[in-house]
DNA sequence: CTGATAACTTCCCTTTGCGTAACCTTCATA
DNA sequence: TATGAAGGTTACGCAAAGGGAAGTTATCAG
């Protein structure tokens, strides 16, 4: 016997709202069984939900997550697959890596702005390095 | 003899558009005098836009960077504005320490899986490494 | 006088990821 | 039988920062 959901019970479980699975299926991304209009979700489809949820953590948009989770369906070897995956993740990396770099430079600079700031203030009698 | 500006060359002098001069306008972060109806900028006016662009590229929100901005008028010492500034400079450096923070932790987990795709294929014959 | 520019205003459009009604149906229970 | 919990389907709204088109006016050159 198999465990299955209906939208609320999944989306407790899985730490988001009804709505966002909604959603997701509106937008392709999953598409549960019906029982009548009713929504039915087997653990194939909480795994799909949870790759899905990490893929949003990692910061990928739901576009490109459902561009790669399409091939799930379509490419049994997994080949092509693994190597879409590998693609956008390098993607992800370098842009990652970039924001790094300006995160860096934006906090050097807004330290900058702190001492000068603290400096100025410092100059009028006023202090605010015990805040 | 000040320099003074319409709107399409202050835009072309900072690197934006027309149109985003005016929507800041809109927002309350600029006011130009008026030649009939023709916006009229002076250096003055070209300073604080540097000083939106500079808040914007440091990451603030142009709600943020006015708030900031309107002390200017009223605060003569500038005592509360240099303590209003330590203070939002304080917490964009805590809000970039973090973003810092999980921009790393993303790094090291897209590495893995990056690893792990990667030997997935090699044992399928596969070999990206050079790409 | 006639374009051609350049300014102006107003207003809708875009992106992303849902939140929040509003309104309908169905089942189970008091 | 009334009612309330759950399920469902539109469909509008939000936030941020502008983009872009429409339609009007003003001015300058030929």
């Amino acid at each position: 016997m198999e465990k299955i959901y209906s939208v609320t019970e999944l989306a407790k479980d899985l730490g988001v709202t009804p709505r966002t699975i909604r959603f997701y299926e509106d937008q392709g991304l999953i598409l549960p069984q019906r029982a009548g209009t009713t929504r039915v979700y087997t653990h194939r489809d909480r795994a799909r939900m949870i790759l899905i949820l990490r893929g949003k953590r990692l910061g990928f948009s739901l576009k490109d997550i459902k561009e790669f989770l399409d091939l799930y369906v379509v490419d049994t070897t997994q080949v092509e697959q693994l190597r879409v995956l590998v693609t956008k993740v390098r993607g992800r990396i370098a842009q990652l890596e970039d924001q790094l770099q300006a995160v860096q430079t934006s906090l050097d600079e807004l330290r900058e702005i702190e001492r000068m700031s603290l400096d100025s203030l410092t100059h009028k009698g006023v202090d605010m390095n015990s805040v």
